[in-house]
DNA sequence: CGCGGTATTGACGTTCTTCAACACTAGTGG
DNA sequence: CCACTAGTGTTGAAGAACGTCAATACCGCG
């Protein structure tokens, strides 16, 4: 998966669209709008730096298939894994928005991505002002979810973090079209699992141990599997309030 | 200040429109269309909630004077306060535009608030689309604060914690032309401070004394002087890219 | 086959929390 | 004017959760 198929296809478009209408009512001239905003598709190998932190940025992009993650910290610091993103899932738009990204975004996986230009995506939303705020929920939802994870690191122990992310990557991958919304991919090391956590890659392996030993998961490879959802949501203290993208009232 | 003085005057349309204007290149029509959207002024008291976690939601708010703060949290969980709020901040603007608040917004001084009319701000930016990307930008910055405040509570010890935050409210003071630069207002207990940074009041009592006695700051009732800013940012391993919100391009 | 990265397990330290007291301040009501 | 109270700040000691260190097992890959 190391070729870059430059071509954007129908699957893409019509990912990229589903997910602006789950933020927005959209018209049909603003779906076929969107058409315009998708530049080309390019791959990444997993392992490989995406979005580089604090980089000039002239574009966001949507991620079409595999596993990302995005990342701060200084070269004093260890890093923190700040965010997973899965496929539908748009990457990077503080740095289309203001020309400098602010989170570095890794591939975990092989990843396969199409660029949205800048220019194009202002002048998309200037002719179109209602995709823009599409676009705009979906940062607004980023910004809940990162509260999240204050929450997460800040106030949960271990088995309360690692419970409470189970629960949302299986919610997400379930919005997203991925897995049976009980059975979802998390296919990162458990060091990285740490780096999200605010634990250590000992204690995550320990903790994810204790949870799959209580029935509450289990683990088979990178894929995790919730066996007792309604005691996982409850250790994690889970509720999907905050993942929530829907405008009720509509436009 | 508990009467409510229901005008909205122009120090406070000055206030957002600055506010607007510092993320995205406004021309004279676009800043006149402002002064349309703020209806009506009110004052809450320390220690009310402005904004209820999980309500139903018709309106942001800007904060035109005094201290807030957003929390979330269960009734299981201790809560986690995720942001702090000055003079010129927007309040809620996931509540406006999803329907739904995804934190609350509880008071910490006495503040005067301006509303924003939910229905006024969509049809706002429907008109001025370039508006609409000076709010998002807002939002943008507000996430990526966040993601900050993740990689303090998951990554940094208690003293690190705090010395960031001493930064990064000494910065956003600066910005929004309250202090000296080097002086700032948290006007909070050090259980407040305690639930910003997954500490306990005692240890952060402890920490701050230990800054205190290297003389990295002083505290004056709820004022902290910054006396060595050099070795503050060090000991905080704080970069302010996180907090820019120009454009460097412009539109 | 051998190598490097990852997972796993146990012993030992450190940071932070919890518990228990007490001091200080402001506000309240007598 | 003076208790009285409640909230906050301060200090010390004991305990728990999590991190660090060390060693071994596993597994895909060249």
């Amino acid at each position: 998966m190391t070729e870059a198929p430059d071509m954007v296809d129908n699957d893409a478009l019509e990912l990229l669209t589903r997910r602006l209408v789950s933020n927005a009512a959209l018209n049909s001239a603003e779906r076929a709008a969107v058409s315009a905003l998708m530049r080309e598709v390019e791959c990444f190998e997993a392992g490989a730096c995406i979005v580089q932190h604090g980089a000039p940025c002239r574009r966001a992009w949507v991620l079409l298939e595999g596993f990302a993650y995005g990342q701060i910290g200084s070269r004093h610091s260890r890093r923190q894994i700040v965010g997973f993103y899965l496929a539908g899932d748009l990457l990077d738009l503080h740095g289309a928005l203001t020309g400098l990204s602010s989170e570095a975004v890794i591939a975990a996986t092989d990843c396969k991505i199409a660029t949205l230009d800048a220019e194009a995506l202002v002048s998309l939303i200037e002719a179109k002002p209602n995709l823009g705020r599409a676009f705009w929920i979906e940062t607004l939802v980023e910004a809940s979810i990162a509260r999240e994870w204050i929450m997460n690191v800040g106030q949960r122990n271990a088995r309360q973090r690692l419970a409470h992310l189970c629960c949302e990557m299986a919610w997400r991958s379930r919005e997203a079209g991925l897995g049976d919304g009980r059975t979802f991919s998390m296919p990162i090391t458990h060091e990285q699992l740490g780096d999200a956590t605010g634990l250590t890659s000992l204690h995550v392996n320990h903790t994810l141990r204790k949870l799959e030993a209580q029935d509450l998961i289990v683990q088979d490879g990178h894929a995790i599997r919730i066996i007792d959802e309604a005691r996982l949501r409850a250790e994690g203290d889970f509720e999907e309030l905050y993942l929530c993208r829907s405008a009720p009232r509509s436009m």
